[in-house]
DNA sequence: CGAGTTTGACCAGCGC
DNA sequence: GCGCTGGTCAAACTCG
């Protein structure tokens, strides 16, 4: 039973790690293609080398003299779903939305509804993969979560979401969700879930069983994905690096 | 009727 | 100065 739950806590930090690391790798193959395709985006690229993209910040609009708190959530959804909704659990109203340059589909534009909130959200398909939301967070809610307690239980940053999803279709899908505002995280509730094979939990397995499932479909998932192993390397990398970045930046200051 | 969404217009920054 | 682009505004519209 020890080794279940340690095995269990194991898998929970390696899930989150996967979802960080992914979330990297994902923005590195964007930086790739954007330092490929034009001069404008070396530019941007060169401005990204210069300090733009510490903080997970992709914002390079010069006007922004003061950099407010900015976070990018990636969020796995159904292509054919043309919605650009993220569902965090905050309330947002959406003030407008613009097809931009470098991305086919439509940029919409998110406030929060709180009175006195600043947070603003942008949310746009991936170029990449049409099937991921990328949610881009401007500022910090001035006020509780909506759902903070569960939040709070559940390990979630002030934004109410971690930093990015499981890109497995079948695992996570915001528009699956339905109306409950809650967080985009599947695996958080283990009844009536998909797994990574498309098998559906049975309503009365027990929670620790539906974990232990899920860590055994997950580990057969990635140690059968022989892509995975480049991937994690080159997310690892990337951090390794952008830890040097950052290092040689503050030792310039 | 109020809250939220849509969408065209407008504005500011930037490169040429 | 002009055109391009991203971001915001606001009137019209929709929906519960």
């Amino acid at each position: 039973m020890e080794e279940l739950n340690r095995m269990g806590s194991e898998n929970k930090k390696l899930t989150e790690m996967l979802l960080l690391l992914q979330g990297q790798l994902i923005d590195l193959k964007q930086k790739y293609s954007e330092n490929c395709h034009s001069n404008l985006k070396k530019r941007k690229a060169e401005e990204e080398n210069l300090g733009g993209e510490i903080g997970g910040n992709s914002w390079k609009r010069p006007r922004e003299t003061t950099r407010a708190n900015v976070s990018r959530v990636y969020v796995r959804t159904d292509p054919s779903d043309t919605t650009l909704v993220v569902r965090d659990g905050y309330q947002w109203r959406k003030y407008g939305q613009k097809v931009t340059r470098d991305n086919p589909s439509p940029r919409a534009y998110y406030k929060c509804s709180a009175p006195n909130c600043p947070v603003k959200k942008k949310v746009q398909r991936s170029v990449e993969d049409p099937s991921l939301l990328v949610a881009t967070y401007e500022g910090e809610h001035n006020h509780l979560h909506p759902n903070s307690q569960a939040q709070m239980s559940l390990g979630f940053n002030h934004l109410g979401m971690i930093p990015c999803s499981i890109s497995s279709p079948t695992y996570t899908n915001s528009s699956s969700i339905g109306p409950n505002p809650g967080p985009n995280i599947l695996l958080m509730k283990p009844t009536g879930l998909t797994t990574i094979d498309g098998e559906k939990s049975s309503p009365g397995m027990d929670v620790k069983e539906f974990q232990q499932h899920l860590v055994e479909k997950m580990a057969n998932s990635l140690t059968g994905n022989p892509s995975f192993t480049s991937a994690l390397a080159a997310a690892i990398s990337n951090r390794i690096l952008d830890s040097d970045l950052t290092d040689n930046l503050e030792n310039n200051i």
